[in-house]
DNA sequence: CGCTTTATTCGCTAATTTGCTACTTAGCGA
DNA sequence: TCGCTAAGTAGCAAATTAGCGAATAAAGCG
């Protein structure tokens, strides 16, 4: 789960979240929308995968990377529901424990 | 916005914030929570408010910092917004744009 | 098999981040 | 003012990260 916060917290891979949030993408396609050279794509590509947010799927001699919305939407409900921003928000010095933690 | 996703990158800060969601706390009540020495969170503290997640509030010597939720509200909603959690995902090569970028 | 394409891995450097100790600032009380 | 406490700043070392070019691996094609 941690890694999933690494991971967003880089700008260009969030970009390439970003991108393939519109369509999945080969990792060429990918970097043609970036400066940086392919290697370095390639690495931010393996700290995506590492956290589980893409996909990878190898076709012929390119590699297809899909979106894992899921884990994505995992992370983010698991923020969501530790700070309950949905309830009642009894701010001050004295309140309720939560029930879960952050990562 | 992107320094939000830089704060949230830590785990001491995410830990912070956890903390900050059951009550208000000094820098010092904050700091015994952790091993760290005062100075290192002091660091975090800086990073945490220029992200605009804690807002500090002093009050004689002590300094309390109380959680900032619309802040980190915000930028949960933009990432909801920007993934379209709720909609239909049309997961596949081609689908529509997003209307918002991430960060 | 050679050649091209696609993508990753291998070193390596520069920048950033995290942590510390020492010092400074600010408030409070004797 | 002196002493004490709370918090932040300055400066430095260690670790991590982001970036690159060169080399490598794998697939398709002549």
């Amino acid at each position: 789960m941690s890694e999933v916060y690494r991971a967003l917290a880089d700008p260009s891979r969030r970009r390439i979240l970003e991108l393939l949030r519109e369509q999945d993408m080969s990792a060429g396609e990918i970097a043609a929308h970036f400066q940086l050279a392919k290697p370095t794509l390639s690495g931010h590509f393996a700290v995506l995968r590492e956290a589980g947010l893409v996909t990878p799927e190898k076709t012929g001699t390119t590699i297809v990377y899909r979106l894992n919305v899921s884990v994505l939407e995992e992370a983010l409900m698991a923020l969501m529901d530790a700070f309950k921003f949905l309830d009642a928000k009894p701010q001050g010095r004295a309140s309720a424990k939560p029930r879960k933690g952050i990562g």
